[in-house]
Parts: C-alpha cells; sequence; structure tokens
DNA sequence: GCTAATGCCGGAGTCGACTCCAGAGTCAAG
DNA sequence: CTTGACTCTGGAGTCGACTCCGGCATTAGC
C-alpha cells in the first residue's frame, strides 16, 4: 500500500497482461508485480515466506518471476483481505479452492462466521456512536464544566 | 479483560467501598483493586509504567496501595476505552480533567474526531456486511461451483 | 513461627501484518 | 567498465496493549 517505486514504465510493456510477440513472456519482476498490484515487493516476499504465496520461480540470476497465476492468487488475497479476512484466514479460503468438492459449505461457513462478526461489530460501533453523538449534544448545550469529561468521570450512568 | 486470579474473597471483606470501622482504610491493594475493577494486576503496574495512573503510594513494605480517586481515574480510564479512546488519547483526557477551563474544547475536537472516524469505520463495515451477504445469498442459490470463492478469484467485479 | 499468597521489579514475549536494514549479487544502459 | 537500479537473504524493528517470567521480599492466616 506504500511503496511504488519508479517501475511502472516497465510495466506498461505488458498492458492488460498482454505477451509481446517479439519475446517470450517470462512473466514480471517483484517490483513489476509490487508495482501492479499495490503490495510492495516487502510484502511479497513476505506472504512467499509465511506460505500465502509459494515459491516463486526464479531466473537465472535467483531472482523471483511471477505470472498470471501469482497474480491471480494476489489478487484473491486481496479481495479477501478487502473483506476483512486475515491472512490466516484466507491462508483457509486458498486451501478451499484446491478442493472444489467440500470448498462450498468450508467457505459458506468461514463468510457465515465473519457475517456475524461484522455484524457484531457494527452494532457496537452503532451504541458507540450514539454515546458520541450524545456527549457532543450534551456539550453543546451546557453552561458550565465539560460533560464528556464529567460523563467519563462518573462512577455509574 | 483476563486474569481474575482468585483474589476474589478479600474484596468482599469490603463491599461497596465500605471501610470497616475497627481499622484505618488505608486503601486497596494492587490485586483488589484488579478484583475490584476487572484490570489486571499486571495491566495496572503497566499503567503506571506508562504513566496513565500515577505513582501509587506505597506502604511500609513498598507494595501499592490505592484510594477512590485512583478508582475514579481507573474507572475513567475504562469508560473512555470502551468509548474507542487509545491509550494515548486517555491521556490527553486525562490531562484536560486537570485544566476545566480549556478542557471543553479540546475534549469536544478529541470526541468529534472520534465520533468522524466511527462514522468512517461504519460505513465501510456496512459495505462490507453487503458483500457477504451478497455472497450468502448467492452461495445459496448456485448450483455449481462456489460463488464465495469464485468472486475473489475474479479479476474485476 | 511457618507457609501460602501476594506483591515487587526489570525485562522479555505475544499478536498481526508488515516494514526496514545491511551487505551482497545481478543486470541493463551508456 | 562503471554506474545505478533492482533484487537477494536473514534477521531485526514497529505498533498497541498488554501478558508472562524469574527471583526475591513481604504479609496474612493459622
Amino acid at each position: 500500500m506504500t511503496k511504488t517505486s519508479g517501475t511502472f514504465l516497465a510495466v506498461q510493456s505488458a498492458p492488460g497482461g498482454r505477451i509481446p510477440r517479439t519475446a517470450r513472456f517470462d512473466g514480471w519482476s517483484i517490483g513489476q508485480l509490487a508495482a501492479r498490484t499495490g503490495v510492495s515487493a516487502d510484502t511479497l516476499r513476505y506472504y512467499e515466506k509465511i506460505g500465502l504465496l509459494p515459491r516463486a520461480l526464479r531466473d537465472a540470476g535467483g531472482r523471483r518471476r511471477y505470472g498470471v497465476i501469482d497474480l491471480a492468487r494476489l489478487r484473491f488475497i486481496q479481495r479477501a483481505q478487502a473483506m476483512d479476512f486475515s491472512l490466516a484466514e484466507i491462508r483457509k479460503l486458498l486451501a478451499l479452492r484446491a478442493r472444489p468438492q467440500t470448498a462450498r459449505a468450508d467457505a459458506r461457513q468461514l463468510t457465515a462466521e465473519k457475517l456475524a462478526a461484522v455484524e457484531v461489530r457494527l452494532k457496537s460501533l452503532r451504541l458507540l456512536r450514539n454515546e458520541l453523538k450524545l456527549l457532543l449534544n450534551l456539550c453543546a448545550g451546557a453552561e458550565d464544566g465539560c460533560p464528556i469529561l464529567e460523563s467519563m468521570a462518573q462512577t455509574r450512568r
């Protein structure tokens, strides 16, 4: 989400993932994949280290080379992450992808659990918002003292 | 929120904060305050270390003794924490309590900022909830494949 | 007086998801 | 051939809010 160093132009040579007809497409470097996805190179190496991404192919010089499969997997991770799944949960989801027969029920359950957690969080955040609004309203109408600080100082509300 | 080790009975000797008539009330031990508030003794020492609580009075043997002022401050911390304020923010709020003249505006602003942050989080959580619900609905109606995994695998949605 | 419980302190470890670093290797352009 | 951009590795550091530890001192209850 941060480091997007200047490699951007290099990526333009294969827009939309197209393979140039002249030279064999041997994938992207780590920096190119980073620029393409917005995931930093450090993070890509980290994902590999923790096994979220498989060990990438290496070129003659030992440098990582990524292909469309890796890109798809990474996109999957990004989308799952945007859905508030932790890397541990995403690891499970990725494993599910490999065995389609049981995947349905398991993915469903994982998602249902996530939904339940989100609902809970929503509920408490709504309460919190109301509390805060109330405090601000009180504050607007108060002549003396600070209702906000006072409310937190009280022993029971 | 966790460790509530067996000291509970000791506290019962002064229920409701009552002071035994025979001996002078010299406050609570760290364990007693812990049992009374649900904040672990370790955490109390931690709060003192980071200056969230002032250095507690010590008895002859060097052990901490807490009084009602400490209890009130701790309750303040707990309530602010329940309102999603971080310890750093709570530190500011506590500082505000000390200078009532400017406190109003500052506490108001802190609260308003917190409210804004909560609103933002609420919005994104609502979106997330809708996504998850949609996925589960799709999943219920699908005959083949797993719509959940598929949705994450797609390059664009 | 003895023992179990409690408390003290400094410091290390935990969790999750990275981020940063040093020192070395690789590669393309000029 | 040199320069500079990029990459490699293993490991350490970051953030927030604790939690746990070992070794020792003190105290409460019997």
